[in-house]
DNA sequence: CGTGCTTTTGAAAATCATCAAGTATAGTGG
DNA sequence: CCACTATACTTGATGATTTTCAAAAGCACG
């Protein structure tokens, strides 16, 4: 509830005192690391939000090649979908605490609360211009830029949530979720990452944290100016 | 408005007599093919939706590396964003026809027809779907999957539309086009194609009309199971 | 029947993947 | 508390898919 997950989340849309009556609907659920609670194929019975943690959300082919579509933490809102199955799995990269709510009553949540309507239509044109984004990374950039292009991202939109040092962020993910996020090996991931060091562009304190040295060179990077 | 236009597109939510005052408010607008109707940084004063002919949408980078990101079709509806500015180009990739409504009205639009929100949800909803499923194809799968996954996806959503013969397909892109949508080359596409040709799973009229000979192979190729 | 563009084909090169192994890290039980 | 094991991360050598560079073939249009 820290750090921006009301004003960031669908609740948002919501006044102070309904924010009772919504929180009556929901079910909160702590999710261990590694705990997959959406399966792709499952009829789509309920829709959910994070409220503490990150979680990976990913689709597979039959041999086990697996991409990863994003990482939603907290605040984000999960299980938008027209058809009656889930269309990509969601698993928790670290101890997560999830609201669930049923389905069937978001019609009736929306008939409450005519401002969520609104706001998700808000929140599914923001993912869209950020799966457009990705696809053009997964589509045309180089691994160098893939990453550095990652690393930036991970960088805003944490502003005030960490305690962390300016220009410093948290990977909660493994290298293997990276990977498969950025269309890449974990090798790959590996090298980019320690090149990246030895440029003097970030700086490694360890596997999770990592500080980004040079602003400016990674944005250009990013974008694939350099 | 044949084959469906109607049914797809967003004025589906709307009730026979209201289309009149929806009419009202769109200008109708021809688009030769080749040129540019929505370009990325632009102050998003409009959407569209497109009544006749194919457009693409795409991304560009600095140095001219592109990713289209989707093709749009009679019916489609393009526009939605929540920033003041589009996030995306559109071009004609033949000539066609596109309804233009002033962004500022949609508000009074949605007020006027509610259940337009809703089936803008909808096909916001839809439209992630496909994102994360082109984002699987950009990030693990290789060129022939990529392809013959392209070549399935042209087939369906013309049931009726067209006097094709059974199991044809045109493609009003270029090749570039295809190139550009599947994150490959124009050689690639190219070697690919020919490839699947001498294989028998496809058959070529010409550039523009492409038979799928082999539907079930085509399928097993495209969901990475060959 | 050129002229220009798209598509196709060929040869060489490059990026990234694969295979393999070593190092660090964290958690577990003695 | 410390060794031990499992896992994650890193590094190296090799290889393959795809890109790049180059040019020929096909088509449309004037």
């Amino acid at each position: 509830m820290s750090c921006g997950a009301r004003a960031s989340g669908i609740c948002a849309a919501i006044e102070e005192g309904d924010l009772q009556r919504l929180a009556a609907l929901a079910t909160p659920i702590a999710v261990p690391a590694g705990r997959t609670f959406i399966t792709e194929g499952d009829p789509a019975e309920h829709f959910f939000t994070i409220t503490a943690g990150t979680a990976k959300l990913f689709k597979l082919l039959p041999d086990g090649r697996r991409q990863i579509t994003g990482f939603a933490s907290i605040g984000t809102f999960l299980g938008l979908a027209v058809s009656s199955s889930y269309a990509f799995n969601a698993e928790a990269v670290e101890d997560s605490q999830i609201c669930r709510f049923s389905r069937i009553r978001l019609r009736t949540l929306i008939d409450d609360f005519p401002a969520l309507e609104r706001r998700l239509l808000d929140v599914a044109s923001n993912e869209l211009v950020a799966a457009q984004e990705q696809m053009l990374l997964l589509g045309r950039k180089t691994a160098r830029e893939r990453v550095a292009s990652f690393l930036l991202a991970r960088e805003s939109g944490l502003a005030g949530c960490t305690t962390l040092p300016r220009g410093s962020i948290l990977l909660p993910m493994a290298r293997t979720d990276i990977a498969d996020y950025l269309g890449l090996t974990v090798e790959t991931i590996s090298r980019t990452m320690t090149r990246l060091r030895s440029e003097r562009l970030i700086e490694m304190r360890s596997p999770t944290e990592i500080v980004l040295s040079n602003h400016d060179r990674l944005e250009a990077l990013a974008t694939g100016m350099a």
